[in-house]
DNA sequence: CTAACGGTCAAACAAGAGTTTGATCGGTGA
DNA sequence: TCACCGATCAAACTCTTGTTTGACCGTTAG
């Protein structure tokens, strides 16, 4: 009655010894997939309890029994895809690390930040969904979502390092403020954003071609880091 | 009882004719200023009318009777923003055509593009407010907002324009895109952004500073669009 | 003077939100 | 066998939301 902890919790999706096989676990995984899908699309306060139990299939208490709260379900969601793209960003800047004898330049730095969340985006990987949630919370997301993209910056030191030592030249916080506006790049790649883009070129942009996008991107900002 | 449109509409905070001069349109433009700066601060769906009312000092049913609807005040006060903050633009950019014999450089281009959302956002200005608000409507606005900002692309194509007119050699689409990667440069620099680039650089960046922040994004952005 | 009008007010309304509650079901282990 | 336990279910609860209502007040036009 006090305190809704998520109950066991046994580390989410993991098909360990479960009563009935056919849905066990699959609850949790079912409001965790539409809960994302409809967040991205709809926006975290457009988006019900309901819709989500609805959408998943499932009853509506599941959310609360296995996530406490909607806001603690969004923030699940939050920090796995948050992590998830942050392993894969630092190991790609780990391997450019490697291909570079410890020193690798601006421009494939830069990729290890833009490909990751530029892959996920193909519709092949299927997981746009998933960009899209990400850029979302970081604007609409909760206070503690918030809190904890402002605070964590222990990934981002990464790549500021690599990128002071690519450009020992610059000013360090120069090399900031650059790594900012790229980031901001990086933000503005949403539907919206590139509907605007489609009617302002006549369809002349199309985003489909990931190495395409991602080439253009990276010969801008790092034209601007050498700048 | 079966349509709610906006009363008479005396444009807005026009000082005609009224009954009690000491508030008479003085309640429309308290709802305008206080909802504006609890929705650029809190978000759209954060804040009730209850509190709007409130943080205005007066009666709930205020917002209902001058606007209709509680969004077609957001939608009210966001079209008004955006029309001012593009007349600003295209005033910069009609001066720097002047200049340049019609022909206005990068640099020039993306300065009237840059500088009057950064001049709002200067304390002494006191609208950062209002560009908050703006950045704000574009992921968390109500459907009709990012429609229309969806659809009107009317004041980005001049700037579109004037900057394939500076770089003719450059592929149209080329353009668009990296015009598309500069737009992404400034809805970067929202209050959550800057904190996370203290964060990172142990408080040497300080966005305090107008003209060193502004020659900062130019020297970005107009590299990146000269590759 | 008085009828009408625009604006403000307190109060209530209906709808929807997130959350909680017991009951029920189906395996598990003593 | 039977008591337990995690998971699911329908239903209800409480709170907040945006909106509407009808009365009240001061001014203006006839």
């Amino acid at each position: 009655m006090t305190e809704a902890t998520t109950p066991p919790s046994p580390e989410l999706a993991a098909p360990d010894a479960a009563p009935d096989p056919e849905r066990e676990a699959a609850t949790k995984a079912q409001v965790l997939c539409a809960a994302e899908r409809l967040f991205a699309l709809q926006g975290f306060q457009n988006v019900s309890v309901r819709d989500i139990t609805a959408e998943a299939g499932v009853n509506l208490a599941s959310v609360n029994y296995h996530f406490g709260s909607k806001d603690a379900l969004l923030f699940e969601i939050f920090r796995r895809r948050t992590a998830e793209l942050n392993r894969e960003r630092a190991r790609m800047l780990h391997e450019a690390a490697d291909r570079h004898a410890g020193k690798p330049p601006v421009r494939e730095i830069l990729r290890a930040l833009f490909e990751p969340p530029l892959r996920w985006s193909t519709p092949e990987s299927g997981r746009g969904i998933s960009v899209q949630f990400i850029i979302r919370a970081r604007s609409e997301g909760t206070e503690a979502m918030r809190e904890a993209l402002r605070t964590d910056v222990s990934h981002l030191r990464r790549f500021a390092d690599a990128l002071v030592g690519a450009r020992p030249d610059l000013p360090k916080d120069e090399v900031y403020w650059r790594l900012h506006f790229c980031l901001g790049m990086i933000h503005n790649n949403r539907f919206a954003e590139f509907d605007r883009l489609h009617i302002l070129s006549d369809g002349a942009t199309r985003e489909s071609d990931l190495d395409a996008l991602l080439a253009r991107m990276l010969d801008f900002a790092e034209a601007g880091f050498m700048a």
